[in-house]
DNA sequence: AATGTCATGTAACTAGTTACATGATTTA
DNA sequence: TAAATCATGTAACTAGTTACATGACATT
């Protein structure tokens, strides 16, 4: 029963700061945090799901608002996130789910655990750019065009996270 | 009762040429295509569910094969699905879908209509561009360091799609 | 007084995951 | 002959979507 990418992001979001679930569900909704769904049918059910689990707690009611925040297990359950491995299928399937545990390291990790983070990815992206462009080398001229331009396009957008890693680096000697 | 992004895939993947359900898995594992799921539990029912909507039909069945091909109704969806507009909303929650897209244009569409859709591509990620980087300059100094770079990666990476772009409309002019 | 937003929820549905199951055929 | 792969499926579960519902409070 491990928590889901929204739910991990809901982890993050309530550890920069306390929030209701409406406070979460506006967060997501207007900051670039989105493509998670601000929907009440999947804030309130998360919320109540990461309740039971323990990992959060409504601290105080004031008027309308229940306000939640992450018990200590609810901490080192999102801190075990942000240090587990990168691995090569967390980069096929969602660059995004990485930035954005990249995103909430800044609160809970030190500086060399951010930049250890930053060269995994890095390592990871290489080998697989490397698996890409053998690919590309070996059956590029047979595809068809549409499919060899949109192939290209996934190298170039991997080649886009390696720069960001790179320079991103600088900031956490 | 509108298609998925996963029968879209499928019904662009059987355009190129009819397959089985086991073809359609083993096209999901290897190439590049990922992302979408290739377990069994997907791949069967979405079959079944496209078979039911008249949008596929089983062809022959050799030894244990079953084959399948786009029905003309089929034909016709996925050509409507590449022909949609290109809404700020497809950009904000999945590049990936519209890369899938175009990827499925090659056999159907004419090099002018590949070029429109380049072209509204690249005008929306441009308006949406303007967005993120308003947003930038704004609240960019009170985010946290990490917050800040994520989303920085985030204006890097549509800027790899608008670049791409206009490399790729070259090739349909 | 009416509209909009704050605030929280539920109910019905759908798609996808995981895990299991089966039998045939191919390869080591 | 054992193991791997071909080939197709199902059953139980989970998460998320859409749509509806409610009431309080603030604004015009």
């Amino acid at each position: 029963m491990k928590p889901t990418s929204l739910d991990f992001a809901i982890l993050g979001t309530l550890q920069q700061e306390p929030q209701s679930g409406y406070g979460v569900r506006k967060i997501f909704e207007t900051t670039a945090l989105g493509n998670y769904s601000s929907s009440p049918g999947s804030i309130y059910p998360a919320l109540k799901r990461l309740e039971k689990l323990q990992l959060i707690t409504k601290t105080k009611t004031i008027n309308d608002k229940t306000t939640f925040e992450l018990t200590e297990e609810g901490t080192s359950t999102l801190k075990n996130w942000l240090l587990s491995p990168v691995t090569i299928q967390d980069v096929k399937r969602s660059s995004e789910e990485l930035i954005l545990r990249f995103a909430f390291m800044g609160n809970l990790l030190s500086s060399s655990q951010i930049s250890k983070f930053l060269e995994e990815l890095e390592a990871t992206i290489l080998d697989y750019l490397k698996e890409l462009d053998n690919y590309h080398q070996s059956e590029g001229n047979n595809m068809p065009i549409t499919g060899r331009l949109a192939f290209e396009y996934g190298i170039q957008s991997y080649q886009t996270i390696l720069a960001w890693c790179i320079s991103a680096k600088k900031f956490f000697t």
